[in-house]
DNA sequence: CGATCAATTGAGCGCTGTCAAGGTCCGTGG
DNA sequence: CCACGGACCTTGACAGCGCTCAATTGATCG
C-alpha cells in the first residue's frame, strides 16, 4: 500500500471511486463476500472519507455509530494505561475492517497511523446487512478468526523473542503487508524497498520495546546487511530470507496481522 | 469449576448427561444460542468424554474431524517453536469451544491441563448447524470477537507488565473464572480459595517468564500477603482488591479469558 | 538557515534469565 | 506405616539483556 495504492486512490478520487468498481481493495475486503444485491445496498450507505495522520478514530472503540473498510493507510489499535505506559495490539491495513460489532465496553483506541482513506457507513444498517446476508456474517467471522491467529502469533513474539527477533518480526511482517499491496510483479521478489508506516515510538508500542532498543536492534541488523535503511522510514530489505531467520523463524506458514 | 464442578459432572455421569438438560454449562456455551429444534440436533450428534490431563487433543489444532465445549476442566493453546520456546496464547475453561471451523494451516496445539469433561461432536454436522442457523454463527462470531479483545488484553501483559503484575494478572483472571464456576454465592466475596489448574511451568508459559521469576514472584506476593499458599497447587487471595492492585490496575472493565 | 522534534548513541544499572543446588510433595512399593 | 524415588518447586549466585537517563546527532519544515 502506502506509496502504490495510496496515488491510486488519489487519481480516481475519494467522490469519483463511490462506486465499488475502482475500489482497489474490493477484492480482499470483507464487502467482497456480499452477492451483488447486498453490495449494491453497502455501496448506496457508504461514502469515501480522508482522515489525516494522527486522527484518533475510535475513542473507546465503541459506540462510533459507522464502520468502515480501509483503503489505503494504516491504523493502529492502541491499549494504553494511564502510567503512560502503552502497547499496539493490532494493525489494519488496506481491505481490513474498522470497528467492532457488538461492542463490549473495552478500552481500545484506534488511530490513524497514516493517511488514510477508508470507505465509511453507518453501523445500524451494516449489521442489519449482516443478517440479511449470512455469507457476511460467515465472512466476518473467518476474518475474526484469522485476526485471533495472528493475534496469538503476536502473543508469542511478546513473550518468548529477544529484541532483535521481535524487530526483525515486526518488519517482516510489514513487508509481506507493503508486498500485497504492490501491483503484483510476477516473481516473488527477495528484496523488498519500502517506507516504514511506523515511527520508532510506534515500532516499540508493537514490540514491547524502548525507542533506544529499536534503534540499536535496526543498527546492528544495518551492521549485518540484514537490513539497509536511509532516513528515518526508508527501508530496504535486500533479503527476505535473512530477515525471516533473524525474526527467529516461525515454522512455516507464518503470517501475521499483527 | 475444577472442584465444584467437576464433581457434579462425575456425579450425574458422563453417558447420563447426554439430553442436555443437566449440562452446567448450557447457559453459558454457544450452544445455548441455538432453538430448540437447533439444540436437538446438535444434542442427537453429541457424546459426552472424558480427557485425562496431559493429553493433546488437537495436535495442529487443524482436521481434526470433531469439536467439543468443556463442560468441567481447563485446556492450554500451546503454540511451541522447534527450539524449545514456548507460549502458552489461550486458556479454555468450561463452556468454552474447542475447535477451528473454517481451518487455516496454523501451529496450535490443545492440551488437555486437568482432566476434563467434553461434550463433542463431529465436525461437518456443526458447520452445516452453523449454516442453517444464522444465530449460531452470530454467537460464534460474538464469542470470537470477545476472544481476540481478551487476547488483546493478554497482549498488553506480555508487552509492557513487569513480572509481579503479569503473576497477579494470571491468579485474577484465573480466580475470575473459578468464581464463574461456583455455585453462586449471593454476595460477591473478596476472599476466595481454589486449586491452580496449571503448574509453575504452565504459568510461565503463559507470562512469557522462566518457572524460576514466577516463583520468586509468588514468594514476594506472599510476604506481603496478597496471597497465601499452601502446597503446590492450593492458594488462598485474602483481598481480591490487593491482588488487583498489584496486577498493575487495567482501567475497569478488565476481563481477560486469555 | 535556524528551530524543533525524532532518532541515535553512550554509560550505568536493575530486572529477569541462567545455572546449579537443595527442598518438598506425592505416588509407589516394601 | 514408612522408605524411597522422581518430578516439581524453591532458593541462591551471577550474568546479561534491555531499560533509564542524558547528551548528541540528524531530519524536516517554516
Amino acid at each position: 500500500m502506502t506509496a502504490a495504492t495510496q496515488s491510486f486512490v488519489r487519481s480516481t478520487g475519494a467522490r469519483a471511486a463511490h462506486g465499488c468498481h475502482h475500489c482497489p481493495v474490493r477484492e480482499r475486503a470483507l464487502c467482497g463476500a456480499l452477492p451483488a444485491s447486498g453490495a449494491a445496498a453497502l455501496s448506496r450507505m457508504s461514502h469515501m472519507r480522508r482522515i489525516v495522520s494522527g486522527h484518533v478514530i475510535h475513542n473507546d472503540y465503541l459506540d462510533p455509530n459507522w464502520f468502515a473498510f480501509i483503503v489505503s493507510g494504516v491504523v493502529k489499535l492502541v491499549k494504553a494505561q494511564p502510567d503512560g505506559r502503552q502497547q499496539i495490539v493490532g494493525l489494519l491495513f488496506p481491505s481490513d475492517f474498522i470497528g467492532r460489532p457488538y461492542a463490549r465496553n473495552n478500552t481500545l483506541i484506534a488511530e490513524a497511523v497514516t493517511d488514510l482513506d477508508v470507505c465509511c457507513f453507518p453501523r445500524a444498517p451494516f449489521e442489519d446487512l449482516m443478517r440479511e446476508y449470512p455469507a457476511l456474517g460467515q465472512a466476518f467471522l473467518k476474518r475474526a478468526l484469522d485476526d485471533l491467529d495472528a493475534s496469538r502469533e503476536w502473543m508469542f513474539v511478546l513473550g518468548r523473542k529477544t529484541a532483535e527477533e521481535r524487530v526483525a518480526s515486526l518488519l517482516l511482517l510489514i513487508a509481506n503487508q507493503v508486498a500485497r499491496g504492490r501491483p503484483k510483479s510476477k516473481a516473488p521478489q527477495s528484496s523488498l524497498t519500502f517506507d516504514l508506516p511506523l515511527s520508532r515510538a510506534e515500532l516499540a508500542d508493537c514490540l514491547g520495546l524502548t525507542i533506544e532498543t529499536v534503534s540499536r536492534q535496526i543498527r546492528n541488523m544495518k551492521s549485518q546487511r540484514v537490513l539497509v535503511a536511509e532516513g528515518r522510514r526508508k527501508v530496504t530489505i535486500p533479503c527476505l530470507a535473512a530477515l525471516s531467520a533473524a525474526a527467529g523463524g516461525m515454522p512455516d506458514g507464518y503470517r501475521c496481522e499483527l
